[in-house]
RNA sequence: GUCCCCGUAGCUCAGCAGGAUAGAGCAUCAGAUUCCUAAUCUGAGGGUCACAGGUUCGAAUCCUGUCGGGGACGCCA
C-alpha cells in the first residue's frame, strides 16, 4: 500500500538506475504547475552534468522505458526536461478503494516507533495562563496526538514551575500579609492546617506583587532567595506551603485544560526532582563536569567553535539553591530511570533557546543523555496589531480563560446569526459553541509554523469564514449530514469509481495524507497536518458542489460517491483530532 | 556588542531536502442556490518574495553582506 506519488516513484527511479543514474532522482511529487499535469519528475535536469546528456534526453530515454512499467501513465516532456505524469483515473479508482478500507485511511505507521517524552516547559505556579501558554499547550497537544498516532510510546509531563525564586517570593509576600499562620513559625511542631491559605486569586496578586518589589529592593530580593534555599534544605512549613500552592494552582490550570482539551499523563514539576539533586550535583562534582565560580557551581558549555558566548549554567546559586537549569537536569536523570526515553521534545517558547543549549549540553557532557536525545521544539510569540506582546486593553496579560471565553461567546452569536444549531437543545447548542470556539482558537494558532510571531486577531479568528477552524468543522458536519440522510434511505457506500476531476483531485487530497504526516513528524510542525486538513476540506466542498451525491440517479456512482465521501469524512475527523479539533454531529 | 528568530499580495500567513507562470484566507470586483447544511462554491484583479552580491542550467528557498522588526545573552523561570 504506498501513495500514488511513491507509486509512480518506484517505476520511475528503476527507469532512472536503467540509465545509469542514481534511483533519487526517480522522485515524483505533485506538480507545482496542475494545469499541464497533476505529478511531476524533475530528475533528468539534476542528473544532466554526472550523465554528460543533455536533460531532454535523459527525460527522453527514462519515458521510452515507462511505456512499459508505466502503461495508461500519460508522460510528456517539458520545459528544459520536465517530466509531466498524468495517472489513468483507475489508479485513482484503485488508491482511493484502498484508503477507503485502510482503518488508518492511508497513514503508515512509523517504521522504527521510539520511546517519547514531551514536556510542556509548565506553567508556573501561581501565575494564572496566559496567551503564551497557549501555544505550548496546543503545540505540544497536537504533537503527542500525532506521535502516538504514528506508533509511538509517548509520555507527556506538564512540568510545572514549582521550585524556584517565585516560591520564595510567594512565601515571603505571604508572610507580610499574614504573619500570623503557622507556616512561619519555625518553632511549630504541627501538624499544619489542611485548607489552604490562600485561594488562586490570592496567589495571582501575590506574586507579581512580590516580584515587583524585589525589583528595585535589593534586600527584599535577599529575602526571597533566602527563602527559597530554605525552602529547598526541607524548612518544614514553607513545605507544606507548597503543597498548598500547588494544589490550589493545579486545580485553577485543570479548568484551563480541561476547556482546551489538552491532558497530561505526568503533573510532575521541579519539585519532584528536589531529592535527586544532591546526587546529580556530586556526580557532576566527581566527573569534573561542574566547576566553582564566584561561589556558585557551575557548568561551563562553551565550545570552541561556537560562534557566541554561551554562558555557563548555573547548577548550583551562591546561596546553595537549585535553579531551573538543574532541575531540567535532574528530570532529565529521573526519566531516565523511570521511562528511559529515546527522545525529549521541550515544547517551550524560543526565547529560551540558549537555556535549553546550556541543558542540553551539561547533560550530554555529563552522559545524562545520548547526543540529538534532548530536542527543543520551540516556538514564537503570540502578538497584539502592535507587533508586540500581547496585551489587554488595561496592558495586563491576556488570561488564557478569558480568551477562550470570549471566543466562546462569539461562537455562540455567529452561530445564532448563521441559523446553524437553532434545532439543538440548549445543552448541545452550548457544547458545539464550545467546540466551534476551541477550534477557531486552536486552528488559528497550529496553522502557522511554530517559529513564527504571529498576530492575534480574535475578530478574524471567529469570522468563521475561509481558512478556520470552524470552516472545518462546518465540513465535517456537512458530510455527517449526508452520511444520515443516506443510511434514512438505506443507501450504502459501494466501490469508488472517478467520473469527474472533482473526484480525482479528492483522491489526490487523499493521497496526501501520508506525506503531511512525514513533514509534520520531521519538523515537529503540525501547521502541515493544517494544511492538509484544510486542502482535504476544500477539495471535498468542490466535489460536493459538483458531484451530487444522494441526487444522483445511478446507483453504482452514488455508493460511489457516497464512499468517497464517508472515506474524506474519516481522514478529516483523523486529522482534527491531531490538532486536538473534535467535530459535532450537527451544528 | 555577540548570537538567535523573522522580513513573501492592501492585511494575516503558507511555501524554503532549489525547478516551469510564487500560493491560501481576508478585503475588493463579477458570478452560482427548483438539488445532499451558502460558515459554501466558481472566476477576476492584486507581487522587484526587504536590499545587494555569490553558487547553480535554474534561487523566495543555499552562502555572504547591508537595512528593518522581535528576542536572548551567569546566579528569575
Amino acid at each position: 500500500m504506498s501513495t500514488i506519488a511513491s507509486q509512480l516513484s518506484e517505476a520511475v527511479a528503476a527507469a532512472f538506475e536503467a540509465e545509469g543514474l542514481p534511483a533519487t532522482l526517480g522522485q515524483v511529487i505533485e506538480s507545482g504547475r496542475p494545469d499541464l499535469a497533476p505529478y511531476q519528475c524533475n530528475g533528468a535536469m539534476a542528473g544532466a552534468k554526472s550523465a554528460k546528456k543533455p536533460p531532454r534526453a535523459i527525460a527522453d530515454a527514462v519515458t521510452q522505458r515507462l511505456s512499459d512499467t508505466l502503461p495508461g501513465v500519460d508522460i510528456e516532456i517539458a520545459g528544459p526536461g520536465f517530466l509531466n505524469l498524468t495517472p489513468p483515473d483507475r489508479l485513482y479508482a484503485t488508491r482511493a478503494n484502498v484508503i477507503a478500507g485502510d482503518e488508518r485511511c492511508g497513514a503508515p505507521r512509523a517504521q522504527e516507533p521510539i520511546r517519547l517524552m514531551i514536556d510542556f516547559g509548565g506553567p508556573n505556579v501561581a501565575k494564572p495562563m496566559h496567551v503564551g501558554h497557549l501555544r505550548s499547550s496546543v503545540l505540544g497537544d497536537s504533537l503527542q496526538r500525532l506521535m502516538r498516532f504514528l506508533g509511538h510510546q509517548v509520555t507527556s509531563d506538564i512540568h510545572l514551575g514549582d521550585w524556584g525564586l517565585q516560591m520564595g517570593h510567594l512565601v515571603t509576600e505571604l508572610e507580610d500579609e499574614q504573619p500570623d499562620l503557622p507556616y512561619f513559625d519555625a518553632d511549630f511542631t504541627g501538624p499544619y492546617p489542611d485548607q489552604p491559605p490562600v485561594t488562586i486569586d490570592d496567589l495571582a496578586r501575590l506574586y507579581p506583587q512580590a516580584s515587583a518589589r524585589a525589583k528595585d529592593d535589593a534586600a527584599r530580593n535577599e529575602r526571597s532567595r533566602r527563602a527559597t534555599a530554605e525552602l529547598q534544605a526541607g524548612r518544614a512549613g514553607y513545605r507544606a506551603l507548597l503543597k498548598h500552592f500547588i494544589a490550589v494552582s493545579v486545580a485553577a490550570l485543570k479548568v484551563d485544560f480541561d476547556a482546551l482539551g489538552v491532558h497530561f499523563d505526568l503533573w510532575k514539576g521541579e519539585s519532584d526532582v528536589n531529592d535527586l539533586i544532591p546526587e546529580l550535583v556530586a556526580d557532576f562534582k566527581a566527573r569534573g563536569v561542574a566547576e566553582e565560580s564566584d561561589g556558585a557551581w557551575v557548568v561551563r558549555v562553551a565550545r570552541e567553535d561556537d560562534k557566541k558566548d554561551l554562558a555557563p549554567l548555573i547548577l548550583v546559586s551562591s546561596q546553595g539553591s537549585a535553579l531551573y537549569g538543574t532541575t531540567d537536569l535532574a528530570t532529565i536523570l529521573e526519566r531516565r530511570r523511570e521511562q528511559d526515553p529515546d527522545l525529549i521534545l521541550y515544547v517551550v517558547d524560543l526565547g529560551q533557546s540558549d537555556h535549553f543549549e546550556q541543558v542540553f549540553r551539561a547533560a550530554y557532557k555529563a552522559g545524562l543523555a545520548e547526543e540529538d536525545g534532548l530536542e527543543h521544539v520551540k516556538f514564537g510569540t503570540v502578538n497584539g496589531t502592535d507587533g508586540k506582546r500581547l496585551r489587554t486593553r488595561a496592558g495586563g496579560t491576556f488570561r488564557l480563560a478569558d480568551l477562550i471565553d470570549e471566543a466562546y461567546q462569539r461562537a455562540r452569536s455567529r452561530l445564532e446569526e448563521a441559523g446553524l444549531g437553532a434545532e439543538l437543545a440548549p445543552d448541545e447548542f452550548d457544547r458545539v459553541a464550545r467546540q466551534v470556539a476551541n477550534a477557531a482558537i486552536k486552528f488559528a494558532d497550529l496553522q502557522n509554523y511554530r517559529t513564527t510571531n504571529y498576530i492575534f486577531e480574535l475578530d478574524r479568528f471567529v469570522s468563521f469564514e475561509g481558512k478556520t477552524g470552524p470552516y472545518l468543522l462546518y465540513q465535517a458536519v456537512r458530510v455527517k449530514s449526508v452520511m444520515r440522510k443516506a443510511e434514512a434511505r438505506g443507501l450504502t457506500p459501494g466501490e469508488i469509481l472517478i467520473t469527474a476531476p472533482e473526484e480525482a483531485a479528492l483522491v489526490r487530497r487523499l493521497d496526501g495524507f501520508a506525506g503531511a504526516l512525514q513533514r509534520a513528524f520531521d519538523d515537529r510542525a503540525p501547521n502541515h497536518l493544517c494544511d492538509h486538513a484544510y486542502t482535504l476540506a476544500q477539495a471535498f466542498s468542490s466535489f460536493y458542489s459538483a458531484c451530487p451525491i444522494l441526487p444522483e440517479e445511478d446507483a453504482a456512482i452514488r455508493a460511489s460517491r457516497l464512499s468517497l465521501a464517508a472515506t474524506t469524512l474519516r481522514q478529516l475527523e483523523l486529522v482534527l483530532s491531531l490538532i486536538g479539533l473534535d467535530a459535532p454531529e450537527r451544528m
